[in-house]
DNA sequence: ATCCTGATTTTTTTT
DNA sequence: AAATCAGGAT
């Protein structure tokens, strides 16, 4: 090590790199070639690992910038890996792949798709439009939607590509009624997406997989390409992700039982090994997204894969005090199996964690922010040392309310995104059918939005029609008549497609019918080999993709119509959108040259969540505990411990406890100093008020560790300013935590959800327009719209919030 | 084709 | 509590 050392030119740097490391995160950034399994416990500086090995690797001259591949689970952490590796090279990453899998996979696929019989332009879809797409093949296959939700066919389906099994392969291993129907369903979507020359989510992987088994030259291409391949949050990989690994490193391992291959299967490629420069990093204790088939096994047996792997355990924690990791060690204890690790920690004791009662999640709100009130005026805390976490989204909303009216800023990471919201997907879904005409999901969204007299059934025909003769949702539209759509409909269609005809001159296409080949007829085998260039565009650039959303939204009357309504909700809509246009200047003006720059947007745009879109400094963080894996807080709020929250009920019901285990033991780990819990008695889920019992995991920690009010049984609910609420009284845990874990067997802990009681009381009030009312929670506001189904529109004039709300229900008076 | 109303569903977690 | 859906009225 020393000789490289002094003979590299970059030898300050290098021995600048190396000393800000402990012994075991120094072996792990400078192991040479080969397999690294980084075994790294909560808050070990996993991350400044594999940001020191990239910088290590360079400087060494191991690797160009080029040649690595470092992955990642998160938009957000592939943004922060990419910022220290800078900050350790002084100078930028071009070239380097810092990205998610997905995005990785996009970016491949982009380049070769051709070869799978997608033109690059392919849609990539998101959850709910897959989610539209599996309930069409359901309608089509005549499954019955009363006993089936397209959301639970379609994750079936999804589970079966993350396994890489296509609708034949999950068709032959089908052994009940049930999945030979899934198979079914299966068949029609897998056809209909190809067709539509559109991927899922996950296809992205499985087609990548695909394309590297098939095509011997793009694989060999792609290894040579990536020298070195970094994994983080290993313990989170999925199989069809395990698979693209072993065929971009070369290794791998006999299928598992589960995975033999059945008569039929196409073969799967087992070639000669690779550079097998694969560096892994994980944490079995914290992988908490099985439901999205991650399989733990793939770090518990990277050993097996890999038998001359160097391992490391990274297992000095710098980032809590000792009473928190003893109290997370004390509830992972509780799971069986993993692989043993003693995290200890230098930062001492410190303070004992909180643990409180209160009668409801209203009470438990105003508790958290009660107490965040105190930190911030008493100890000096700063919002953004203050993190807020629960287990489902909806749990944000008591939350919310609070702060709010508390006057206290905050932000939420996740939940409600900007994306999902109806203008925003119609606009996206104009630029998706611009460049793909094939794309029938969004030729359905957009072709009667806004009004043009093109209704369902027209729009069915339609689609049934280029169904029947094997053409595309444009094709058929510009066949209104043939497809036997009303005469009234047939002009209106015939206008829509000049509209789009004119966007796709401004933004630079060619005229359909000529410019690609027609999706669904894979070009296989070796004809392929050798043809087009990966990274070429085909297409001269067109207008920038601002200018393109801009004249969009005009041509198609979009925002002409909403400025019609005129409502105060139609005027955030439009502000939505041009909050779009705005985002999509600022990527043409970051976009490389201009080549490419509508498919590149649309990619972006499937596959960044806003989740990692900006954080604001300076703000109180609300999220979940999924999405706070790998953040830290001096401060943390965990709310909501009860059974059938937290643990989640349909956990219990699955036999998912470890995995709720580990997400408990993820949410203790992202402390700091502090660590407050609580759990209310009742709380209001789908607006009936539901009893709860304490979460098992309380009696899981030590009691020494709780601090003393949380042991003694009774204490206020502390003061809310402003406005002071009735201070509940709340006779805490203890007594009834203590009893339970002392008395074996304990009491019956009654089926989650099982008890509800019927909410509110009537009072139907009448709200007229421009009335001047009163929110319980967000103050004086101005109705502004009035909905069927007594749901009102108000606009607040605290923070100009507009919300729907029940006029009959919520808390809302006229002033 | 569109609007209106009542019924049903939603809440795990995410790329 | 609020969103979405389905069926019926216009």
């Amino acid at each position: 090590m020393l000789s490289v050392m002094v003979a590299n030119p970059h030898a300050e740097h290098l021995q600048e790199l190396l000393e800000a490391l402990n012994e075991p995160q120094r072996e792990a950034v400078t192991h040479g070639e080969g397999p690294l399994l980084i075994l790294a416990g909560a808050g070990s500086g996993k991350t400044r690992v594999l940001a020191h090995r990239i910088a290590f690797l360079i400087y060494t001259d191991q690797a160009q910038a080029g040649e690595i591949l470092a992955i990642t689970f998160t938009n957000k952490a592939a943004r922060e890996m990419r910022e220290r590796v800078e900050r350790l090279l002084g100078h930028g990453t071009r070239g380097m792949w810092v990205m998610t899998f997905h995005a990785a996979c996009a970016r491949i696929l982009r380049a070769e798709a051709q070869r799978l019989g997608y033109t690059r332009q392919f849609t990539i879809y998101d959850q709910a439009d897959a989610r539209r797409l599996a309930k069409r093949s359901a309608d089509a296959v005549g499954v019955d939607p009363k006993r089936h939700t397209p959301a639970a066919l379609h994750n079936h389906i999804s589970a079966a590509k993350n396994g890489l099994l296509d609708a034949a392969a999950y068709r032959r291993r089908a052994g009940s009624q049930f999945e030979e129907m899934v198979a079914d369903v299966y068949d029609v979507y897998e056809r209909d997406l190809h067709r539509m020359n559109a991927m899922d989510f996950d296809d992205l992987l499985f087609r990548t997989v695909n394309l590297l088994e098939l095509f011997e030259e793009v694989r060999e291409r792609y290894r040579e390409s990536f020298r070195h391949v970094l994994v983080d949050e290993y313990q989170d990989t999925n199989h069809a992700q395990y698979r693209l690994l072993q065929l971009l490193v070369g290794g791998g391992r006999p299928p598992r039982r589960d995975e033999e291959p059945q008569p039929g299967d196409r073969p799967t490629y087992a070639g000669p090994l690779g550079h097998r420069n694969l560096a892994v990093v994980g944490d079995d204790a914290q992988s908490i997204y099985s439901f999205r088939q991650a399989d733990i096994r793939n770090i518990l047996d990277f050993q097996d894969d890999f038998p001359d792997a160097r391992v490391v355990k990274l297992e000095q924690n710098y980032r809590s005090t000792q009473t928190i990791l003893s109290a997370a060690n004390a509830v992972i204890a509780n799971n069986r199996g993993g692989i043993a690790k003693r995290l200890w920690s230098e930062l001492g004791q410190g303070e004992q964690i909180h643990l409180r009662a209160l009668d409801d999640d209203f009470a438990e709100a105003r508790h958290v922010v009660g107490e965040i009130q105190r930190l911030l005026d008493e100890e000096q805390v700063a919002r953004s040392e203050i993190a807020v976490l629960y287990r489902t989204n909806a749990m944000s909303r008591a939350l919310e309310e609070t702060l709010t009216r508390a006057d206290v800023d905050y932000q939420v990471i996740g939940g409600t995104k900007f994306y999902e919201r109806a203008e925003i997907k119609d606009a996206i879904a104009y630029l998706s059918l611009l460049a793909n005409p094939a794309d029938a999901v969004s030729f359905a969204r957009v072709v009667n939005s806004p009004r043009r007299g093109i209704g369902q059934t027209s729009v069915g025909r339609v689609l049934a029609f280029a169904d029947a003769h094997g053409i595309t949702a444009w094709e058929a539209a510009a066949r209104g008549e043939q497809a036997g759509v009303g005469a009234a409909a047939v002009k209106a269609l015939a206008r829509f497609m000049d509209t789009m005809r004119e966007l796709r001159a401004i933004a630079g296409l060619p005229p359909v019918g000529d410019e690609d080949r027609r999706p669904g007829e894979a070009v296989t085998g070796e004809a392929a080999t050798g043809e087009a260039q990966p990274g070429e565009a085909a297409l001269a650039p067109g207008a920038p993709v601002g200018d393109l959303l801009e004249a969009l939204l005009a041509q198609t009357g979009y925002v002409e119509a909403l400025e019609a309504e005129r409502t105060i909700e139609a005027q955030g809509r439009l502000e939505n959108l041009e909050a779009l246009v705005e985002g999509a200047r600022e990527f043409d003006a970051s976009a490389p040259e201009g080549q490419d720059t509508l498919d590149a947007y649309l990619q972006q745009v499937a596959l960044v969540a806003d989740a990692d879109t900006r954080s604001d400094e300076g703000l109180i963080t609300l999220m979940t505990l999924h999405n706070a894996k790998g953040l830290e807080y001096p401060v943390v709020f965990i709310a909501g411990m009860e059974d059938g929250v937290f643990p989640h009920s349909r956990a219990i019901d699955e036999g998912g406890l470890e995995e709720e285990r580990r997400l408990f033991y993820v949410g203790i780990t992202r402390a700091m100093r502090r660590l407050y819990l609580t759990y209310a008695r009742r709380r209001a889920v789908f607006g009936a008020q539901t009893y709860g019992l304490p979460s098992r995991f309380l009696d899981e920690i030590p009691p020494d560790l709780l601090d003393a009010s949380s042991r003694e049984g009774e204490q206020r609910e502390r003061a809310f300013r402003p406005g002071a609420l009735a201070g509940g009284f709340a006779p805490a845990g203890r007594e009834r935590i203590a009893a339970r874990a002392g008395g074996a067997g304990g009491w019956q802990r009654p089926h989650a959800g099982a008890a509800r009681e019927h909410a509110g009381e009537a009072a139907a009030a009448s709200f007229r327009l421009g009335e001047d009312v009163v929110h319980a929670a967000f103050g004086e506001g101005v109705v502004t719209g009035v909905e069927p189904g007594g749901v009102i529109v108000v606009r607040f004039a605290g923070d100009g919030s507009e919300r729907k709300l029940m006029a009959e229900y919520a808390p809302v008076s006229r002033r």
